[in-house]
DNA sequence: CAGTGGTCTAGACCACAGG
DNA sequence: CTGTGGTCTAGACCACTGG
């Protein structure tokens, strides 16, 4: 017998991989199923399962019941970005962070906010206005506006040593999220803030996060010019 | 006997989930092992494994062997951008997809791409820019360069009909890719080829590929003003 | 209907790292 | 050294879905 022994799920991933670069098995063909390959491969059929999940997982393969699994044809990319709190970014590049409350009032903000957080145009919510800051630079306007009805305890809190990032991180339970990146033009105000040329090209994101059915908190964040997100495949 | 029973690994993770999300596990709290939460649950250790793992992998729970599983303190969030080739993003707008060559030469390109690629200053590679249309509106531009040492039959195809995406996706094998998102102030140049104003922020990223040692393309795609990449947590 | 992947079980051994 | 998660096994049943 020469068939050669696979006895982990990882050494069996990379036989897959092996033979999915190697044009062995070509995108858009269908693959031997788990039971063969367990056969093949001297493992359980657990272990080819585990395999193949994974690599399902990462968009490499496509697997349904009863069809089979199949080599994608697109392998989309999936990118994942890891945004973690400002704090976080900033001191894994070794800098020293810092925070500056620019505005905490409590206002009716404009139509777009109220729709978007599902709140009456009439309500008021909680408007945060912040600069984070990496070496003494500025690094990122964070524009943020909280549904105090959902968040009553926001409204005893200053903001002005914490952001209001790690305070709802830490005091806020949340389920669910939607992230949008977009260029923008810098205004005069961000501008100023950012310390740089009105109309400049800044990165951004809005993020929305809620529980259950309660709308939490909207944020705007816009980083300094040049800023790059960078990820892996 | 009281204690419900929980038989498979996602009503194990919605517990979980439920009982962080109730604050009965707090950010930071160590929380039971496995073998613990089995005979809590009822079923199999394999099965909380398999349901702590996951929430491990979206970043809610941090494990290490013998120190045990927290709850995150920071949660980070892990935002999976979906890639996919240009022709299915427009596509799955249910809008016309359509492409359009602007030029294909072989070059010695600037000094930043010979570096990126780590080829020598002097070594011509293929260079690529097309627009990416939807329903008949300029929807991305796309500025590539392609390491013709690593893919010769790239001198062979015209990408008059199909784009060098699509080509490469179907003809070289890659293992590995960065990318990085940035914001870009649109040039004379692309204005034009976007129909969009000189200076407008457009959201763009790079992306470059290779295989095992071999460099085999950096691309850099433009999209027209406006455009926003969502994605959800 | 039948073939495929999806999952559960009970038990076992192992690798790692905290104390 | 010892507790923890990581993984493998063999077998079983199930859910989905293509033909």
């Amino acid at each position: 017998m020469t068939a050669p022994q696979f006895q982990t799920w990882q050494s069996v991933q990379e036989e897959v991989l092996r033979r999915i670069h190697a044009r062995e098995w070509k995108p858009g063909d269908l693959i031997p199923n788990e039971a063969d390959l367990s056969r093949e491969f001297g493992c359980a059929r657990t272990t080819v399962n585990r395999a193949l999940r994974a690599l399902a997982e990462s968009g490499l393969l496509e697997r349904r019941r009863k069809a089979g699994t199949r080599v994608a044809l697109q392998p989309v990319a999936k990118a994942t970005l890891h945004i973690a709190a400002l704090r976080n970014e900033v001191e894994e590049r070794n800098q020293k962070y810092d925070y500056r409350l620019i505005e905490r009032a409590l206002a009716v903000p404009p139509p777009a906010i109220s729709t978007c957080m599902k709140t009456p145009f009439t309500t008021e919510l909680l408007h945060i206005h912040a600069l984070h800051l990496a070496d003494r630079q500025p690094y990122a306007l964070e524009n943020r506006w909280i549904n105090v009805t959902a968040v009553p305890a926001a409204l005893d809190e200053p903001f002005k040593d914490i952001s209001s990032n790690e305070w709802l991180l830490e005091n806020v339970p949340f389920t669910n999220g939607d992230i949008s990146f977009f260029a923008l033009s810098a205004s005069d105000l961000v501008a100023r803030h950012l310390a740089c040329q009105t109309g400049d090209a800044l990165l951004s994101f809005d993020r929305v996060t809620w529980d259950g059915a309660n709308m939490i908190t909207k944020v705007c964040i816009t980083y300094r010019p040049d800023h790059h997100l960078r990820t892996s495949l």
